[in-house]
DNA sequence: GCGACAG
DNA sequence: ATCTTGTCGC
């Protein structure tokens, strides 16, 4: 799924003389949280003004942003020559000239109902482990993703790769899980961890359960924040029920570990506790010192 | 104004 | 996550 090009498809329908807003492209997208990431995308048009950037304000009528070299003076600009009156900062007429109407099928709402589908067949037991573990991370510069996955042995794979995703919350697996899998055709671990969440998510099932599931591999996933939950006595519970468990070591912030596919809370915990030198366990450490060095043409893929 | 929504 | 940042809704 290429949300870049289906985003840009929707900006496109803006008539000129009137204008949208970023929530309501979220909603055409499927989900009101995808907001802010269509403001990324929108700072990352590529064919300006022939995808009408300039036609998205905020949703209470004032102008928001503009990446340009003359800045918002030049969205005002191109606004005020398709028609569209600004006044002190604002559109006038908002709610009149305002496009709502987008011709969409919702993509974030079919992607939500594959995880679903995708969660059925998640296993919440242990499997058996052959191989070694592995950490992966995945590392960005615009549209581009630098990916890294280093074992106990301490193989390094490597792997840079073009995105066709924005990070929207709860959606990371669509954004992360090409690279990963690019990564595993290299080599595969007995357990993998994951920069992010498993069942600790929205609808119980994140990067590190998606990826454990379409590759057919143990994952446990690794978050340095909490996406949903509330901790109690280093338990998190989502709607009453564990789901993962914040590890703190030492004075600083924790970390919080939920199973993302074949693997138990204890049997996660377990291993993660194997390598907690620092914050992160050391493959996850390595692997994100790793993926930024590629990014930083540091290192060779 | 502030909190939210992994990375 | 990046790099100084184009949000929404209460």
């Amino acid at each position: 799924m290429d949300l870049y090009s289906y985003f840009y498809f929707l900006v496109k329908q803006i008539p000129q003389g009137m204008v949208s807003t970023y929530g309501s492209l979220a909603r055409a997208l499927g989900d009101i949280r995808a907001a802010r990431a269509c403001g990324v995308m929108l700072s990352q048009n590529p064919d300006p003004p022939n995808i009408p950037c300039h036609r998205v304000v905020m949703s209470d009528g004032s102008l928001g942003g503009f990446t340009h070299p003359e800045g918002l003076k030049k969205k005002i600009e191109l606004l005020r020559s398709e028609g569209v009156e600004i006044e002190n900062g604002r559109v006038k007429n908002f709610r009149k000239l305002l496009f709502e109407d987008f011709k969409t099928d919702f993509p974030l709402k079919k992607l939500r109902e594959e995880q679903k589908k995708l969660k059925k067949r998640m296993i919440a037991g242990d499997c058996p482990i052959h191989g070694q573990v592995a950490g992966v991370d995945v590392s960005y510069s615009g549209r581009m993703a630098y990916g890294a996955m280093v074992f106990d042995d301490g193989e390094v794979v490597l792997v840079r790769r073009k995105v066709d995703f924005p990070y929207i919350p709860s959606y990371l697996a669509y954004r992360e899980m090409p690279v990963i899998l690019e990564l595993l055709k290299k080599r595969r671990p007995g357990v993998l961890m994951v920069d992010g969440n498993g069942i600790l998510h929205p609808r119980g099932f994140g990067l590190a359960s998606h990826v454990g599931v379409v590759a057919n591999i143990p994952t446990i996933g690794v978050a340095k924040t909490l996406l949903v939950g509330m901790v109690m006595n280093n338990r998190v519970i989502v709607d009453g029920e564990i789901k993962g468990i914040y590890i703190k070591s030492g004075r600083k912030r924790g970390i919080y570990i939920s199973p993302g596919h074949c693997i138990t809370i204890e049997k996660s915990v377990e291993i993660v506790k194997r390598y907690l030198y620092h914050r992160n366990p050391e493959p996850l450490r390595k692997a994100h010192i790793y993926a930024n060095m590629l990014r930083r043409g540091e290192l060779e893929p």
